[in-house]
This record gives C-alpha cells, structure tokens and sequence, in this order.
DNA sequence: AAATCGTGGTA
DNA sequence: TTACCAAGATT
C-alpha cells in the first residue's frame, strides 16, 4: 500500500532543517503560546527574513503576554515601526491585554478566533502549533500547495471552498501544528509561486500540477488591480535641533504611527517649494511625498524630537526616509556654500 | 464582499 | 523599472 502524501510530506519535514530558527524541531514539546501568536501575527503578509530580527528584538523586550499587556501602546507602536500593516500592533496589544486579563491563552482555535488581530489562519496556526489541537491552517503556500496537487487552475479566490475542503480531508489531526508548518515550508522553498523546485518535492508523484508539465501555471494568476498616485506634504517644523512630531490617527493608513505633521493626502501636488520630495509605494497607491519648511508654531497635539534621537521616535518607514531626505538635502546645501 | 492596510526583496 | 509576492485581518 503506498504511503499517503500527507506521510511523505511529515517524514519529508522531519529530515529537513526548518525556515523558522525559534521553532522547536518536530517532535518535541508544545512551544510557549505566546512566542507561537506573535510570530504568526509578525509573519502576517510578511517575509520570515523581515521577522527574524524584529521577532528576537520584541520578546526581548518583552517576554511574556503579561508583560506586553502592561506595555504603553506607543511603545508596542514604536517597536513596530517599520513592519507595516500597523493594524496588527494596535491590534497585538489589545489582545495581549485580553489575554493577560483572562489568565492566558484560549486553547482552542474558536476561543482564539475571537481575540483581535486573529483570523482563522492565525487562530488554527496557534491551536495547533502550540496547543496540539487537530485543526487545519490554511494561509497562501498551503493554497498554492494544494491547488497544484489537485491541478486547480482556477484563481484561488475563486477555488478557496475547494482547497479548504482538500486541505481537511489530507489534514492529519494527530500532528496538524507540523503538518501545517512542513507544507509552509514547503510552499516557501520548493512548491515556490515561480521557478518551483518540482525535483526536491516529496509530493512530485502525487502532483496533477507537475505532471502537467507546467506547474507553475497552477493556481490561476489573481485579477491584478492598477495602483493610482497621490501626493502629500508634510511639515518641516524646527525649533534647537528639534522637529514637531505627531501621532497619526488610530483609523486609516499608518494609524497610531508617528509622522510629520500636514495635511491629508491628495491626488494633486503641492504647490510650495520643497526641502526634498520622496516617493512611496503602498499596497494599492503609490505616494510623492513633499517636505516643506512651515514657521508656524504647531496647533495640533504633538512632540519635539530632538534630530540626534530621531531614530528612536518609531517612524515608519515612509516619515523615516522623508526626515532622512530633508536631512540629506540641507546638508547638500552646507557643502555648496 | 471588495477595499483597505506597509514594506522589502526578487526577477 | 515595473510587477509580483510574503505563515492575513478587518470592515
């Protein structure tokens, strides 16, 4: 009787070294959940390179929900500068705060699904990762994965109810947490969305997609959606070697974030002279962004930060290369005269 | 339920 | 250089 994908893929992951170093290799104990629910809320829409060190530097910072919980939100803010998708910090710590005032974790991924900030993916990685619970998570290598075995070539969008149905049928419950991760793994180094590896996959033989012939061809390509352009300024207000800062709104994009003072975003550009001027892209705009110099004394609730601590504000990274630019810029002009 | 929400790396 | 993509969630 040949052995079932769902085998190979485990015996496959036992013998291979894994993408994420803080995990526990197969096998052993269940992880602290905490350490499990960040780095699955860290890797939301986010590269395992980009975590790596943000993960190390965070639970040093903070070891436990507790002490997260107790944490001010502009310094959970400021740890998070420079991750994007800001939501998940403002969210992170609202949870951890719940968490903390619940006397831990929810065991399981319902009770874990309603905290914020966790969706079903993240809820099932946590519940079956840390808490051995036999549930299915399904993020996008797991859907490409599938898609391929079964030789779906439609978007996934449109196929999800399929693959989700596929993916639970394989889905072994005595080790889901390690099956999630092996088919992750797999997803991020062999079932690769272009140039996969067919050659090194465990799967090859089961693989409508590879028998094909072109595997890549599998899921279907996602409609793409065109990217308008917008212009901003901010406010280059100065005062002994500080600038005015102040904390974004907590709705809307790079909410509770620090950033230069100025007014909303626009589709036309500004019309004063700029310090310097920098472009940004975003998920679904792309933004010019003009600094200009501004007398005015603030009239809005705000901060001086001095210029030789500027790093240590958690600017994102759009307000971060703006200072940066301007900064550049005048010292441009120091040499000049 | 389509839109919104960041950033950096790769081809 | 543009286009695509990454261990998604929220409204």
């Amino acid at each position: 009787m040949p052995a079932r994908p769902a085998d190979k893929l485990l015996s496959h992951y036992d013998a291979n070294a894994r993408a994420l170093p803080w995990r526990n290799p197969p096998g052993s104990p269940p992880m602290d959940p905490y350490r499990v629910w960040l780095s699955e809320v860290m890797l939301q829409q986010t590269t395992v390179a980009t975590v790596k060190p943000r993960f190390r530097r965070f639970v040093e910072r903070w070891p436990t929900v507790e002490a997260l919980a107790a944490a001010p939100a502009e310094d959970v803010m400021q740890e998070w500068a420079g991750l994007g998708y800001y939501a998940r910090a403002r969210n992170l710590h609202a949870c951890a705060k719940s968490v903390a005032a619940t006397g831990g974790f929810p065991r399981t991924a319902d009770g874990l699904r309603k905290l914020p900030g966790i969706g079903d993916y993240t809820a099932a990685a946590v519940a079956s990762i840390a808490f051995g619970e036999g549930t299915a998570a399904v993020d996008t290598n797991v859907e490409r994965v599938i898609a391929r075995l079964h030789g779906i070539d439609r978007p996934v969008a449109e196929a999800r109810p399929d693959i989700r149905r596929l993916a639970a049928a394989m889905w072994p419950r005595d080790r889901a947490g390690d099956f999630a991760q092996a088919l992750m793994d797999l997803g991020a180094t062999i079932c690769r969305p272009k140039a996969p590896l067919c050659g090194e996959c465990p799967l090859a033989a089961d693989c409508v997609a590879f028998a094909s012939g072109t595997p890549e061809a599998f899921p279907g390509p996602k409609a793409k959606a065109i990217r308008p352009h917008r212009h901003g300024e901010a406010w280059w207000i100065e005062r002994d070697g500080a600038i005015w800062l102040v904390r974004r709104p907590e709705k809307g994009i790079l909410g509770g974030m620090a950033a230069l003072p100025g007014p909303e975003w626009a589709t036309a550009a500004p019309t004063g002279r700029a310090i310097a001027i920098v472009s940004h892209g975003f998920t679904h705009f792309t933004l010019d962004l003009h600094v200009t110099h501004r007398a005015a004394p603030p009239d809005s609730e705000g901060w001086w930060q001095g210029l030789a601590t500027i790093s240590e504000a958690g600017l994102p990274t759009l307000y971060a290369r703006a200072i940066e630019a301007a900064l550049a810029a005048r010292e441009a002009r120091a040499d000049a005269a």
